[in-house]
RNA sequence: GCGCCCGUAGCUCAGUUGGAUAGAGCAUCGCUUUUCUAAAGCGGCGGUCCCAGGUUCGAAUCCUGGCGGGCGCGCCA
């Protein structure tokens, strides 16, 4: 990573390759839903009651039931004046040999109206469905008032999931580049936890290896305790810089590293040990800085040095299963069966371990430990060799836990040169900006907002820190993961449009009607469903929720959760144009009161969902 | 050279396992504040979905071949 000026930090960057929807998740089965509903009373689950009445009427027309169930796929459509749902109905027509159009007309006219069902219509080969509005309100504001999944956290799902994220480096500064993997990791947490999941989520620290041997060097040579408990985060990067620097006009700084690194993997309690133990300390607690701010936590703090006694093992566990080769001198495992030209390394011909040997004993040590169904390594897309590297070896080991193991890449962040084009970001002259700054010009600049339009505001600091934050870390989750984030000061401090202040807003908005409208909000059964048929579009969107979280856990996605409170707290804006809340007669008043309560609920869910909090008022 | 990824409006991006007239935000041009926060809402403008073939009743979406950009490729992580 010293090499050539380039900056290649552990576990952070990105590429640009897409994982799209490469592994499948668990989705609700059809038996279960259907379970569900048969054994409650109201219909909460709108979707699947329809899709059942579907099914009778298909096999109604003699199709085979089991065949059917895999043709029926509900859609939102194209133009909401169409209905609520659509279902193409091209598969079913084969299946029943007719021409399209007829069978939806057949279809349109056999899902008669129940309860929950107003219309069908067929329109074409289509046919649109639309829901009784009085059903959907209840069914989506009963659910989200008694925080009943999907809006509230599911029951266990039996999955354990493994999330390996943020890891950076120790010894080195929290920069820009460590946030991505920091935030899309933490939001995952939070969303596989949210549909039943058991989640550990894992900080793999790179506290170990050539990277850090070198800053020990550095450090050995040229540091002083004094500058670097006043200023660990700084004080390194110096350090680090400096190294940079050194080593091309000394290359046998590098050796001497290595030297000092053998000298800490021998185990031994000697001078290297002592200065591994002393710049750790002082980087974790560096970091909590950072993690603090973004709402980070993590259930292990088990970086690449907990894995050191456990390399021999791991070792021996390759060697046992025949799979490993003598290559020039290193120990390597050939992949070349699966598709994978270069060697995967596990030893060097100077005996010490490497990236891949650790994260191997990683693998066996959380297989025997938490049993995960899934392992998510949320590392930038530079590194998918080395992730398909990991997953082959353990695959031609014929190790069960080789299916689990997935990484979840993501793209770069990437700086603007002054002729206007875009380039990874921080690689010149270790010129790194750090996250803390980027943080803290947001909320700069959130609070001269604040200051100009509600200048009255109370605890308008700690709002501002809640809103700055937000627009950094939404704007890192917004778009598919694999997109390279492109770092625009102008945009990143811009809090119109789609940005996290916008969702925040949306909930100060309605958090300030609650508190305006001088009544309690009643619960769904108290209130007049008739009264909310104007909020279709509000209701309708807070029912693709679920859909959108369950989507964001099976593809490792947290923007489809982002793109849901967009799309909320934009139906929310328009509606509340029109529809006054406050002052509007009791009936009413109630009636709004509940969608406004549930709205503000369900926005301040998908946001927590990302690891952002959100204000009352702001 | 080989492998992977990306290419949709001026910019940044959505587009659900192939479905109806390809949608947002920003920018730009208008409009909206005697009631709950205008960090908002409503409307206008803006498209060769990189190109060419193929599969299909139907392709931005799947396949093949190009073009353009990015990332990676034995003892770093």
């Amino acid at each position: 990573m010293w090499r050539r000026g380039r900056e290649r930090r552990r576990r952070r960057a990105g590429g640009a390759c897409v994982a799209k929807a490469n592994r499948t998740g668990e989705t609700r089965g059809d038996a279960a839903i259907l379970l569900a509903l048969r054994t409650s009373h109201t219909v909460t689950d709108l979707h699947a009651h329809l899709r059942s009445r579907l099914l009778d009427a298909i096999a109604g027309l003699g199709v085979e039931r089991t065949a059917a169930e895999s043709c029926v796929r509900l859609e939102p459509p194209k133009n909401r004046d169409h209905g609520d749902v659509a279902l193409p109905a091209f598969q079913v027509a084969k299946l029943a040999g007719k021409a399209p159009p007829a069978l939806a007309a057949e279809l349109a006219s056999r899902v008669t109206a129940d309860d929950v069902v107003e219309s069908a219509t067929a329109a074409g080969p289509f046919v649109n469905f639309r829901f009784r509005r009085t059903a959907l309100a209840r069914a989506v504001l009963g659910a989200i008032q008694s925080g009943a999944a999907p809006y509230g956290k599911a029951a266990p799902n039996g999955q354990v999931v493994c999330i390996d994220f943020s890891s950076p480096n120790i010894a080195k500064p929290f920069h820009i580049g460590h946030m991505r993997s920091t935030t899309i990791g933490n939001a995952l947490c939070r969303i596989h936890r949210h549909v039943g999941a058991t989640v550990h989520g894992i900080n793999h620290l790179g506290d170990w290896g050539m990277p850090f041997a070198k800053m020990m060097t550095a450090y050995m040579r040229w540091g002083n305790e004094q500058e670097l408990h006043a200023q660990p985060m700084r004080y390194m990067f110096e350090l680090y810089k400096r190294y940079g620097r050194e080593v091309k006009e000394n290359p046998g700084l590098d050796a001497e590293a290595a030297k000092h690194f053998q000298a800490l993997e021998s185990g031994a309690d000697n001078v290297e040990r002592r200065m591994w133990q002393l710049l750790r300390d002082e980087s974790l607690k560096a970091f909590q800085g950072p993690y603090t701010r973004l709402g980070v936590t993590f259930d292990h703090i088990t970086g690449e040095s907990f894995f050191e006694d456990k390399m021999a093992g791991a070792m021996q566990r390759v060697t046992a299963s025949g799979v490993l080769e003598q290559s020039e001198g290193a120990s390597v495992v050939w992949l070349k069966e699966l598709g994978i030209k270069e060697p995967c390394i596990l030893q060097k011909s100077d005996g010490t371990t490497l990236y891949h040997t650790r994260d191997l004993a990683a693998a066996f040590y959380r297989e025997t430990t938490f049993h995960p169904t899934r392992i998510l390594y949320v590392v930038g897309a530079e590194q998918k060799l080395h992730f398909d590297q990991l997953k082959g070896v353990l695959t031609k080991m014929k190790e069960p836990i080789a299916a689990a193991v997935e990484h979840v890449p993501f793209g770069l962040v990437l700086s603007k040169t002054d002729d206007g084009k875009w380039e990874k970001f921080a690689s010149r002259s270790g010129n790194a900006v750090f996250l803390d700054e980027i943080l803290d010009e947001a909320v700069a600049k959130v609070r001269g907002v604040i200051r100009e339009k509600n200048p009255d505001l109370l605890g308008a600091d700690q709002v501002a820190e809640q809103v700055g934050v937000s627009a950094i870390v939404f704007n890192d989750l917004k778009n598919s993961r694999i997109k390279d984030v492109k770092f625009d000061w102008d945009s990143m401090l811009q809090f119109e449009g789609e940005t996290g202040p916008y969702v925040q807003y949306a909930c100060a908005r309605l958090s300030s009607i609650l508190r305006k409208a001088e009544a309690p909000v009643p619960a769904v059964a108290a209130i007049d469903l008739e009264l909310l048929a104007d909020a279709e579009r509000v209701l309708l969107t807070m029912m693709d929720f679920g859909t959108a979280v369950q989507k964001a856990a099976e593809q490792s996605e947290p923007s489809h959760v982002t793109g849901h409170t967009i799309a909320l707290a934009g139906e929310i804006h328009s509606y509340l144009r029109e529809h006054y809340v406050v002052g509007q007669e009791p009936r009413i008043r109630d009636a709004r009161l509940v969608l406004v309560d549930a709205a503000r609920s369900l926005l301040a869910t998908g946001l927590g969902l990302l690891g952002i909090t959100a204000p009352d008022r702001m």
